[in-house]
DNA sequence: AATAGTAGCGAGAACGTTATCGAAACCAGA
DNA sequence: TCTGGTTTCGATAACGTTCTCGCTACTATT
């Protein structure tokens, strides 16, 4: 097919010398002469040669390939963490395998268990929101494969996890709701058996409990603003509707200020919308959204560095981290100021 | 490291029978009983074999995979052309790796010259919009490496490329805008050098010819919305100002719309702008954007199945696809209706 | 009964690299 | 001159798989 390329072989021939001298040479190894070495090196740049991964794969167990598996890249935060996955493996020098599961279950199990484990030497994991056995990831554990998870990451099998701090930054998010005045708050929650979900739950259910208020309900769906529009109509369709909503993700707060708008409810006057994320559009976005920030490339870059550390010695401790979020205050929280309207209609 | 996985060996041995036997009875091929044809199968599958990967690529030359090199994936369109990439790969046996250039061409040069072509059998690439010197990929293609290019394409090589109709897309924007009375129209142009870049500026420029009309200005700078915001700035602080703006893609269009509201300019009433590629953030922004829609996810099918075809038979002739855009008309490039309030205020 | 043909299998080389071991060459000290 | 130590290098086996041959046994044909 391809023209055959230049192999080590190839070098010694040209040279007069031997493989495993030229081996040597190109790994910067003992038992080689200097003068041999540059010889060497030089003739194998002039010879355009590449290692032949396959072979030294082989050899010693190890391709240096991680492979990360994840639901999807088409939104802001997995985007921005294989970012940091990707610039952190390819300065230690890693190569990245990119595995889309769709958020089905079924393609996730499979695409773990097909994963021929000689073709990569770890996995980075973010599992979908169906994904309720775990026994394809527990095998990969048994194999003593190094395997971390992030963002999603189940709590039966016990493998290295790097998140952000979901509980905190929900607390920082209903703190503030209740700082800027709104006390009928209601959460639209993750969808159910995902850590995420739960941690941001319950962080909300205790900050409510701690200022002796009540939760104005929680509906559990999925992520996409579709998902919060939907869930609005149920939301204020009851008797005792909220004053301000707190989601588990950027998206769905789209979709509830769509929502909100849509009914000529003045978002931030009359209901306070926050979200969790960070992404891009939540400054776009009329008015501005309040959200929590989540670190997501540091996170990529976190759970990398985790595992890739794993792979190099498998004494490495198993990690449990958590980095921090922060709260960002837009317009979608604000009271008084009649932000909706943002000076569009202000003639110059 | 990790344990032992099971060769083809342990099989033979365990069965009494030679390698190549079972070699030839996993890939179901001549020479082989039924019998010891399933006999192999069921143990295989008992003692949990897997092939490696490594061993097959070395004798067979091809491993595959195939590597997408692409300037960034945090945003709608690459995230979503690597989808279809992906989901292609996925159904026809083949696995991505993904490099990242940030768009930087020296990352781009570095990551293509020491891709060893021993683990890939083709590339995938979008350049990054520095790149002009281009004979890191001329190098891959002397070598007879399958290599295709999208939406971002060089002129000078000669290989596979998919993109959209760039042209024709600018020129249903530019009539667009003429056709809702728009008649002082500018354009927020992409980088130089890019192929996308002059396709899109030289449909804005013959519709405009074609309608007797001038350019209000034409500034080139790069895709980000911060870009768009930026020009907007120079576009207007001339003495005759633009009343409509066809942006390179709605990233930059977010900034111009950004632009007008600050400075209190009805976007749509009076000034109509225009972008390009049917971001999802498009029906979000208000006014929402009318724009040109992309047909990202079918870009990357395309240009995958164009990849593996070439490396399946070096025969397969050089391909120039070129999918078809469309309009997207909504708010942004509508006069008479006060799109920009958008309802925000209005009570129930 | 002799021959030819075919189905099923095994032995061994090959792919490109690394690792192990030993050999050669050189040098220093006695 | 001999011994011992170091430096530099080569031969060879291994990694797991596929491929080419050749061998055996069986069946069909004459």
């Amino acid at each position: 097919m391809t023209k055959r390329l230049t192999t080590i072989k190839d070098i010694a021939k040209t040279l007069g010398i031997s493989v495993a001298t030229v081996s040597r040479a190109m790994r910067d190894t003992y038992d080689v002469s200097a003068e041999t070495r540059k010889l060497v090196l030089d003739t194998a740049a002039k010879m355009n040669y590449r290692p032949n991964f396959n072979a030294t794969g082989l050899v010693k167990s190890g391709t240096h390939k991680i492979a990360v598996i994840i639901p999807a890249i088409t939104n802001y935060y997995f985007s921005t963490v294989i970012t940091g996955i990707q610039e952190y493996a390819l300065e230690h020098n890693y190569q990245v395998m990119l595995y889309l599961t769709n958020d089905s279950a079924y393609w996730e199990t499979k695409v773990v268990r097909e994963l021929s484990l000689s073709s990569v030497d770890g996995l980075l994991a973010c599992i979908t929101y169906e994904t309720a056995d775990f026994s394809h990831f527990q095998e990969l554990i048994e194999a003593d494969v190094p395997l971390v998870f992030f963002d999603r990451v189940p709590e039966s099998v016990s493998t290295s996890v790097v998140v952000q701090d979901d509980y905190t930054g929900a607390c920082l998010a209903t703190e503030h709701l209740i700082a800027q005045g709104y006390s009928r708050i209601a959460h639209l929650a993750g969808p159910r058996g995902l850590n995420l979900t739960q941690q941001r739950l319950q962080g909300y259910l205790d900050t409510l409990k701690k200022h002796n208020l009540e939760s104005y309900g929680v509906i559990h769906s999925g992520f996409s603003d579709e998902n919060g529009r939907h869930d609005m109509g149920i939301l204020f369709n009851s008797t005792s509707k909220p004053d301000a909503i707190f989601s588990v993700n950027d998206r769905k707060a789209f979709g509830a200020i769509l929502w909100l708008r849509e009914q000529g409810i003045l978002v931030g006057e009359e209901v306070g919308v926050i979200g969790f994320t960070n992404d891009p559009i939540s400054k776009i976005i009329t008015p501005s959204l309040s959200t929590i920030a989540e670190p997501a490339y540091e996170i990529g870059r976190k759970s990398c560095e985790v595992l890739i550390k794993h792979i190099q010695k498998q004494s490495y401790p198993v990690q449990e981290i958590s980095l921090p979020t922060e709260l960002i205050i837009r317009a979608s929280t604000q009271r008084g100021a009649d932000f909706n309207t943002f000076n569009l209609s202000k003639k110059r």
